[in-house]
RNA sequence: GGGGAGAUUCCCGAGUGGCCAAAGGGGGCAGACUGUAAAUCUGUUGGCAAAGCCUUCGCAGGUUCGAAUCCUGCUCUCCCCA
C-alpha cells in the first residue's frame, strides 16, 4: 500500500472529493476494507463500439486513482455480454454484435485502455471464456434460482424499458455481469465492482449473488453519470462520440472539445478527469471569466496527453494558440488541420470557391457551400469570401497552401502540389 | 391468436387531393455580441447545370390532369385482450 496517495479509510473520501463517488455499499465498511488491505476491483467495458470514447474516462480515471492508492485492477472486458446489450439508461435495443466485431473491438481497447494504468498490474480477463459456453440449463438451476423477478421488475432501470419494450434476452443482462462479479470474486478474489451509476442494480445484483453462494462480502462504487451543465450528455459531439483512436478523433480535434467546454464544466470536470492534487483542481476551478481560459487549456491538455501522450497535447495546443491567438507564424497547425493535396493543373483555370469548399469536409455539398458563403462564414487565407461566383486560381495559394475556413472553428488545408 | 393505433425531412411533430421541399419546436451550421464559454438576437438547414429542374413523407403497385394525403398488398412499431 502507498502512504503517498493518502490511501487508507479516506480512499473512498479522496474519490468523492473528486466527483467519484455516488453510490457505495457503504463508505465506512468500504473505506475500512480500502485502508486494510490491498483490494481487487473490478470494472467492466463492453467492447460494442470501434474505440473507446469520453464516456469511458470516468471509468478509467476511477481505475488509476484506485490504482494509485495500491489497489489490484482486473479490467473486464464484456466480448459476451457485448452481445447481449445492456438495457440500462438505454431506451432502445441494441443491435447484436457479430462475434468477430466483438472481439476486434476488444483488442482495440485494450491499447486504449493503457495510456490510463499500468497493464503489467492488471488482470484483463474476458467474460466470453465464461460466459460463451455456459450451458442454459445449468446457469437456470445455479445462478437463476438466487434471482426474484419481482425484484427486478421495481428496478428503475426495467420499469422504464417496460413502457417501451425490454427483450427477454436484455432482461437477462443483469444476470450474466451478477455471474460475472462472482466468478472474478471465485477466481480473483474481486471485493469491489465500480461502474457508472446506471450499472448500480447490475452491481448490487452481483454483491446479493456473492453473499449468497460464497457467504463472502462484496461491495459496489458507482460514480455519477456525468452531464454536461446544459443537461447534455458528456462526450458527444455534433459528429458523433468523441473517440480515444485518434484516427477518429484527432489530436487536435480531441484537445478542441476539452477547450471548448462550458465554463460552469471546468472545475468539475479537472477534478474528475485529471490527476492533477486536489489543490491544483481548486485553484484552476477559481479561476473566472478571462481567466478561465487558462483552466480550459490545462484541462485539454492534462486530457490530450494521457490519451494521444504529451508531444501530441503540445502539438493540438501550439496548433490551437496560433489559431486562435494571436496571429503570428502557424507552422504548428501543418499536422493536425484535415486537408487534402490538390494538383497545381486544377487551379490553373481557376475554381469557382463554392466547388472549392463543397470538396472538403467543411461543406457537406455545394449548396451547403453556397449557403457558408452567402452567410459570410467562408474564407481562404483569412480573407472572407463574399461572392459565390468568385474563382480561386494559383495566384491565390500561399506557400504551397490553400487554408480555407468555415465560420470560426473549422478549418482545412489543401495542399498545391 | 383477437381487437385497435401508427410509420412524415437529422430528431420530435403538423399536414387528409393541387397554394408542399412539406407548419412549429429541438438539434446543426453561419452572422452579431464575446473569451475558441454560456445566454441572447438574426439568418439558414434535401440535391443540382439554381427566377428552373430533380429526388424525398415505411415498401411495392393502383386511381387521378395532379398523391405525403385516396385504394390494394407487404414490412415494421406501439397499445389493449389472451
Amino acid at each position: 500500500m502507498s502512504s503517498s496517495a493518502g490511501a487508507g479509510t479516506d480512499t473512498v473520501a479522496a474519490l468523492a472529493r473528486r466527483g467519484l463517488v455516488k453510490q457505495t455499499t457503504g463508505a465506512e465498511a468500504l473505506g475500512r476494507l480500502l485502508g486494510e488491505r490491498e483490494v481487487t476491483f473490478y470494472l467492466g467495458i463492453d467492447p460494442t463500439g470501434p474505440s473507446l470514447h469520453a464516456g469511458h474516462l470516468v471509468g478509467l480515471l476511477a481505475m488509476a486513482h484506485l490504482q494509485r492508492a495500491g489497489h489490484r485492477p482486473v479490467l473486464l472486458i464484456g466480448g459476451a455480454t457485448a452481445r447481449v446489450g445492456d438495457p440500462s439508461d438505454k431506451d432502445d435495443m441494441r443491435p447484436l454484435l457479430p462475434v468477430e466485431t466483438v472481439s476486434r473491438n476488444a483488442a482495440l481497447m485494450q491499447r486504449q485502455v493503457g495510456r490510463f494504468i499500468d497493464l503489467e498490474r492488471t488482470v484483463i480477463v474476458d467474460n466470453a471464456a465464461w460466459l460463451a459456453d455456459l450451458g442454459y440449463l445449468d446457469f437456470l438451476r445455479d445462478i437463476g434460482r438466487h434471482f426474484s423477478v419481482n425484484r427486478m421488475l421495481s428496478f428503475e432501470a426495467y420499469r422504464r424499458r417496460l413502457q417501451t419494450g425490454l427483450s427477454f434476452l436484455e432482461f437477462n443482462y443483469l444476470l450474466l455481469q451478477a455471474y460475472d462479479y462472482l466468478v472474478l470474486h471465485r477466481e480473483h478474489g474481486c471485493r469491489l465492482q465500480i461502474g457508472g451509476d446506471d450499472q448500480w442494480a447490475n452491481i448490487l445484483a452481483g454483491v446479493d449473488l456473492i453473499r449468497r453462494v460464497e457467504q463472502a462480502e462484496a461491495h459496489a462504487l458507482t460514480w455519477p453519470l456525468v452531464t454536461t451543465a446544459d443537461g447534455k450528455k458528456m462526450g458527444k459531439t455534433a459528429a458523433g462520440a468523441l473517440f480515444l483512436d485518434p484516427e477518429r478523433v484527432s489530436p487536435y480535434q480531441f484537445y478542441q472539445y476539452w477547450i471548448n467546454v462550458p465554463d460552469a464544466d471546468v472545475a468539475a470536470l479537472l477534478a474528475l478527469l485529471t490527476l492533477l492534487p486536489d489543490e491544483e483542481v481548486a485553484e484552476l476551478g477559481r479561476l473566472r471569466d478571462q481567466e478561465i481560459m487558462a483552466a480550459k487549456e490545462r484541462l485539454a491538455m492534462e486530457l490530450t496527453g494521457m490519451v494521444h501522450g504529451p508531444e501530441e497535447a503540445a502539438g493540438a495546443r501550439e496548433t490551437s494558440r496560433a489559431l486562435f491567438g494571436g496571429r503570428g507564424d502557424r507552422h504548428g497547425e501543418r499536422d493536425s488541420m484535415p486537408g487534402a493535396t490538390l494538383p497545381a493543373a486544377e487551379l490553373e483555370p481557376g475554381i469557382p470557391v463554392a466547388d472549392l469548399f463543397a470538396r472538403t469536409s467543411l461543406c457537406a455539398s455545394k449548396s451547403d457551400a453556397r449557403r457558408l458563403i452567402q452567410q459570410g462564414g467562408a474564407r481562404i487565407n483569412d480573407t472572407r469570401l463574399t461572392r459565390v461566383e468568385e474563382t480561386i486560381g494559383l495566384g491565390d495559394v500561399r506557400g504551397g497552401e490553400l487554408v480555407l475556413r468555415a465560420g470560426k472553428k473549422r478549418f482545412f488545408r489543401f495542399l498545391v502540389q
